[in-house]
RNA sequence: GGGCGGUUAGCUCAGUUGGUUCAGAGCGCCACCCUUACAAGGUGGAGGUCAGAGGUUCGAAUCCUCUACCGCCCACCA
């Protein structure tokens, strides 16, 4: 189409898909070692497989775009390395779900069929959320594209548990886990989510043996009684101190349970006797293996009582048992009392199902030795996180770090390299299945069935990404990575544990600054779920208002550290910004039709407001930089919005305007619109890291490009300190606010905007006088004037309004137009005005300390307010007088 | 029980080192305008005791203490 046909509104998804086709094509998204240049490393957080887009992820990839292509334009060699996540238990649910609809189990189709399964669903679906990222123009390295399960990072895995192994840092015990009775499996400490649960403390009565006393205990879970072994008290406690040693017989079972003393108990709580239940409770556990008490498991891995129990429980559901136990208690009188009781429930991250602490064989991560050094990197600063505090919370972690349980009763994910010797019992840990036991030759060789945490091949991701464990030039030059940015809900899950892989495996922190984004909620300040049905579809955003529309509009409103409340709404902000600047490009596109860009010529015929432009331009180019540097995003989409809109729209679009439409010379013309064209080019690159499509559009129309040229490999803009000046700033704002002031008194006195005025400057400062005559077709055009008359001692001329502006007074006659009643207001509020602040400073400076205990220059601007509010005060209150008179 | 964050205009929120006209923006509202880039726009306007109380300071939205309310995280009180 040619130039002049651009629609008048931007059309985002007519563009969008064909720049990120073209940035493909081109292969601006590759990194390779290039050793003339720095490298810039970001490892993007692997999304699920099963996901699908969130604005979660479109905030988190955004940002991280945003700096890719940022450093890629300011010359470092870009690397942004994307992938996706085998989410062992969420993915085995998705597939157990898909095979359930065909009537089927996973044990009906057994372990191999069953990831045969997986891994089609994965073919099919596993990518869906990285096409979807796609359209949100993320600039990542596809060729570089990882899944955690792939073979490379297999070996990875593998690799650092045999070597965890050999260090002594992995190993197998019997311990009580939190075991998902629904997903069938045992889940890490921080894979529980204890939510607040209204319930009952049921107290029960246990006979004391061979006597009338009972002693009551208090629980929450009365089911599991059943595999009570011993009655504990503190041993300080009055009440009990005769029954110590004694034994108790529990009720329903029969038991002998001894009666022991322990200081971990709790006087105050409940009736400070407590049930010991080692199999089926952590505190209990500890305390059946201080005082040797007997183990006894009642629940199945379903959570069904089991054969352990009396009959009349057996391979019932707990809940069910629960009823059925109180019922009995109560009908035998052992029931003493139930309490309404308000406590956390441990629930199943993934599926919300009451988890049960159950006791089980498993593998452990120590923590403790990989934990030392990598909360010492974060306090010495070789790690940063922004916002900072989050460093708190990571050292409170990492001070109280318990061993991590890596295995988990599932089918999808990495086998436990662990085999074992069904003829002597030998444990093997190796690379590949060994052909028979090392240590008696037997071939009855049997792998772990285990898996290993999903997050086990997580925290390798900065350099297994790279091909780790192969010493090669990618790693070599691309770790450690640069950034990462992730939600501070995984600080524990993820982001310590890659610090702690990179210091152990490649002895070298894995990234120097980690960004924790914002947790996006509704514009109730909701989380975002999907049974509120509160969380859009980012997809029909982008389809409604364009991505860069959204990217710009959730970066806009996420302050560093602070929540965000979005909605849909919201995204006119990014997309009106993008229709704005559209239309800026669609001005000078309409207007270059008759001259020609000349690069030579864009410093040329530079005046005041060309010149105020530049600095502004600059001082724009620096805060942007600064603001990148110290993460505040949200303020360097500001600072870009306002230079865009209100500097270089409002004001220069408006000012170059009488040089364009009627230049002194066509020379004059061309240097006009060049430097227009070279302005908000620049502004389009500063632009381009959040709204990359809008700006590849515009910048590609400016004018005539390359084939295969691109902005998203132009340098980005650099400050160049010698445009900016505070002088012209002064001066332009001078021109500023007489205009300023005369559409305040149009806008009040209703003057239609068709309809010119006259203005009258009395001033007696030559300085003023003269910038006022040089730049008097500004003052006309943007104030709708058609007279301008500036001369010292001027009367004020009957039936006008007046203002004063740097101590001049201005008069707007309005013979006929003039409404006396409203002048009169707004004086009376002008003078009001000025009056509050002149008494401020008035107050100021004659305070005694002011003036004692103040710097000198603080004091002297004091002044200098004091001199100018006195005098505009002065005129205000003449002005007033005439009005009145 | 411990820790963290928030409270600024009707709504959503900025406000970096305490000090220039610092009390701001966007949306909404009111008025005038389809002015040859843009009505997804322009110009002007109304609107706030910066949650409350105390303190530090010559000076506090900003620093300190306490209180209230909202939210989050951590913790084995059965």
């Amino acid at each position: 189409m040619t130039k002049r046909e651009l629609a008048k509104v931007y059309n985002p998804q007519e563009v969008e898909d064909k720049w990120y086709e073209y940035w493909l094509k081109n292969g601006y998204f590759y990194a390779k070692v290039n050793p003339d240049k720095k490298p810039y490393t970001i490892v993007m957080p692997p999304p699920n497989i099963t996901g699908v887009l969130t604005l979660g992820h479109v905030l988190n990839n955004t940002i991280q775009d945003i700096y890719i292509r940022w450093k890629r334009m300011q010359g470092y060699e870009a690397c942004w390395i994307p992938g996706t996540d085998h989410a062992g238990i969420a993915t085995q649910n998705v597939v157990e779900k898909a095979i359930a609809k065909e009537g089927l189990r996973r044990e009906d189709l057994g372990r191999e069929k069953f990831l045969e399964r997986v891994w089609q669903w994965k073919e099919e679906y596993g990518n869906t959320i990285i096409k979807q990222l796609k359209k949100l123009g993320v600039s990542c390295d596809w060729k570089r594209e990882r899944f955690t399960m792939d073979e490379g990072l297999s070996n990875a895995v593998k690799e650092v548990f045999i070597r965890l192994y050999e260090k002594g840092l992995i190993y197998r015990g019997k311990y009580i886990v939190n075991w998902c009775p629904r997903c069938h499996t045992a889940l890490a400490d921080d894979e529980v989510e204890h939510k607040e649960q209204s319930g009952k403390l049921w107290y029960i009565k246990y006979p004391i043996e061979n006597s009338e006393e009972f002693i009551t205990v208090a629980t929450t879970r009365p089911e599991t009684m059943l595999g009570d072994t011993a009655v504990a008290v503190n041993p300080k406690d009055e009440r009990y101190k005769h029954l110590i040693g004694k034994f108790a017989i529990l009720p329903l079972v029969g038991r002998r349970l001894p009666i022991i003393s322990d200081e971990s108990v709790d006087m105050e709580f409940g009736t400070g006797a407590v049930k010991v239940t080692p199999a089926h409770d952590p505190n209990d556990y500890l305390l059946a293996i201080k005082h040797n008490l007997e183990f006894i498991v009642v629940m199945d891995t379903y959570a069904k009582m089991n054969e352990n129990v009396p009959e009349k429980y057996r391979f019932i559901d707990r809940y069910e048992a629960r009823k059925e136990v109180v019922k009995d208690l109560e009908a035998y009188g052992y029931l003493a009392k139930v309490e309404d009781y308000t406590h956390a429930v441990g629930r199943c991250y993934r599926c919300d199902t009451v988890i049960e602490p159950y006791l089980s064989d498993q593998w452990f991560v120590k923590m403790k030795p990989l934990a030392e050094k990598a909360l010492q990197v974060v306090l010495d600063g070789q790690i940063k996180f922004y916002p900072e505090r989050w460093v708190k919370v990571y050292e409170h972690w990492m001070r109280n770090v318990r061993d991590w349980c890596i295995s988990r009763q599932i089918w999808w994910g990495h086998r436990i390299p662990v085999y074992y010797c069904d003829d002597c019992g030998e444990i093997m840990v190796e690379r590949e299945e060994p052909k028979s036991c090392k240590k008696c030759g037997s071939t009855k060789i049997r792998q772990d069935e285990d898996v290993l945490d999903t997050w086990f091949s997580s925290w390798l991701w900065p350099f297994s990404t790279l091909n780790w464990p192969d010493d090669n030039a990618d790693l070599r030059y691309f770790y450690p990575t640069d950034l990462l940015v992730t939600g501070p809900d995984i600080i524990f899950f993820w982001v310590a544990r890659m610090i702690m892989a990179g210091l152990e495996f490649m002895g070298k922190i894995p990234f120097r600054e980690v960004y924790f984004t914002s947790i996006i909620r509704d514009e109730f300040g909701r989380k975002m779920s999907k049974s509120l049905g509160n969380s859009p579809d980012p997809l029909d955003v982008i389809q409604e208002y364009g991505a860069d529309a959204l990217r710009f509009t959730i970066v806009y409103l996420a302050p560093l550290g602070q929540d965000i409340l979005f909605s849909t709404k919201k995204c006119e902000i990014g997309r009106n910004f993008a229709n704005k600047i559209w239309n800026a490009g669609r001005f000078l596109i309409m207007n270059l039709d008759e001259v020609e860009y000349k690069e030579e010529m864009k410093f040329n015929y530079l005046d005041i407001a060309d010149k105020w432009i530049l600095s502004e331009l600059n001082k724009t180019i620096k805060e942007l930089n600064h603001a990148l540097e110290t993460y505040r995003i949200n303020d360097a989409t500001r600072t870009i919005y306002d230079f865009l809109w209100h500097d270089f729209c409002d004001w220069y679009l408006e000012i170059i305007k009488d040089r364009i439409y009627s230049p002194e010379s066509k020379d004059e013309k061309i240097a006009v619109l060049s430097r227009a064209v070279y302005i908000f080019e620049t502004a389009l690159k500063l632009l381009h890291p959040f709204m990359p499509f809008i700006t590849e559009e515009i910048w590609q129309n400016l004018r005539d490009r390359k084939e295969g040229a691109s902005i998203m490999i132009e340098p980005f803009p650099t400050v160049d300190e010698k445009w900016i000046n505070d002088e012209i700033s002064k001066n332009m704002k001078f021109i500023q606010d007489i205009i300023v002031a005369v559409r305040s008194i149009r806008g009040e006195m209703n003057i239609p905007h068709t309809k010119f005025c006259d203005v009258i400057i009395n001033t007696s400062n030559n300085d003023r006088k003269d910038l006022v005559n040089e730049y008097v077709s500004y003052i006309k055009r943007l104030a709708r004037v058609q007279n301008v008359t500036v001369s010292s001692g001027i009367k004020r001329p009957k039936f006008s309004a007046s203002a004063v502006v740097s101590g001049d007074e201005i008069f707007v006659p309005l013979e006929g137009l003039i409404d006396l009643e409203i002048e009169r207001k707004r004086l009376e509020k002008e003078i009001k005005r000025y009056e509050t602040m002149l008494s401020e400073t008035e107050r100021k400076l004659s305070d005694q300390n002011f003036i004692n205990r103040a710097p000198s220059d603080v004091i002297e601007r004091e002044r200098q307010k004091y001199e100018n509010f006195k005098l505009t005060l002065e005129k205000l209150r003449q002005n007033y007088a005439y009005l009145i008179e």
